[in-house]
DNA sequence: GGCAATATGTCAACAAAGCTGACGTATTTT
DNA sequence: AAAATACGTCAGCTTTGTTGACATATTGCC
């Protein structure tokens, strides 16, 4: 297609570009998420577990479906790793005081342990690049990141505050 | 722990930050592979299916051991999915003529056409990312993301070259 | 030449984590 | 009163990873 012989191929230097990008994102993420997993076994979860735990610890009082739209799986694939949790006491269940059909979620203070062990390594993971890529590097991996993901999600991301 | 109503809290900010880089990473690398994946699953694979297409294709005559050492799963794991791709016809295995216990992997035209289709959505968000954020950002996303991963992987991505 | 190491493949069993479809209950909204 | 919503559950299926054991072909070394 793209005659990758001609030297200063602008269409190539792209296509080279933007293959490292993909490749990037797969090495990066693949270790980003070992440390985490390798904990994760020892107890008998899995990085579902992780998530769960991670974005309830984020947002407090979280609802079911809103704990959904963030990740993005079915009811019955969330259903089997919270009732695990709820189950081993890291996560408690509360009714909603407006609306008495939410079952709200928080984290126990088991559940807050875990959170912090589980993501420590990961907050030091990009504790690290940052402090060694520097704080203009930083800005430009949040907007290219910010980019690729879906508009929808990008508010979650306004002015260092929560939604 | 941080006490974070402090106001102008270094910790709280940094925190803040980090805990931004994580969802970061999980929002964008959820929409980067979603399209992919609808695609592969209507072809009956999964993203296993496409992460050896695509590695396949960006190092032919790959081992499979070198591929192993990508992918970072266990022989048995890409046994299952080589051996569905070489049955179907994506892929061809050849005898090394080096050293003949290896079987060198590489795309046919058949998996060359689909790789392009997997890959194209990706390569148009990652570009569109790029257009939007401008060329520094680009410096600080590749930075970072190096900075994350584990080093042996780093050398993939020196002077734009293939290993 | 012989033997250990390497590259690869395969069988079997299992687990994590996603999916669809169907159905039920409590609660809110209209 | 009826419809919609929030949540939960049962059942079955798929993908993709795991461990462990074992087999074959080939290479490298002493």
């Amino acid at each position: 297609m793209t005659d990758k012989k001609t030297g200063a191929n602008p269409l190539f230097l792209r296509e080279e570009e933007l293959r490292q990008a993909i490749e990037l994102l797969f090495f990066a993420y693949r270790d980003f998420t070992s440390e985490a997993d390798a904990m994760l076994a020892h107890q008998g979860f899995g990085r579902a577990h992780h998530r769960v735990i991670y974005f309830v610890g984020r947002h407090p009082m979280i609802s079911v479906s809103d704990l959904l739209l963030i990740l993005k799986i079915t009811k019955q694939s969330l259903s089997r790793v919270l009732s695990q949790l709820v189950r081993d006491g890291y996560i408690v269940q509360q009714q909603g005081t407006e609306d008495r059909r939410q079952r709200l979620l928080r984290l126990t203070d088991k559940g807050v342990a875990i959170e912090r062990d589980l993501t420590e390594a990961q907050r030091q993971r990009i504790a690290r690049a940052y402090r060694e890529a520097g704080a203009d590097a930083v800005a430009g991996f949040r907007a290219v990141l910010l980019g690729i993901m879906e508009p929808p999600d990008r508010s979650r991301f306004d002015r260092g505050r929560e939604t």
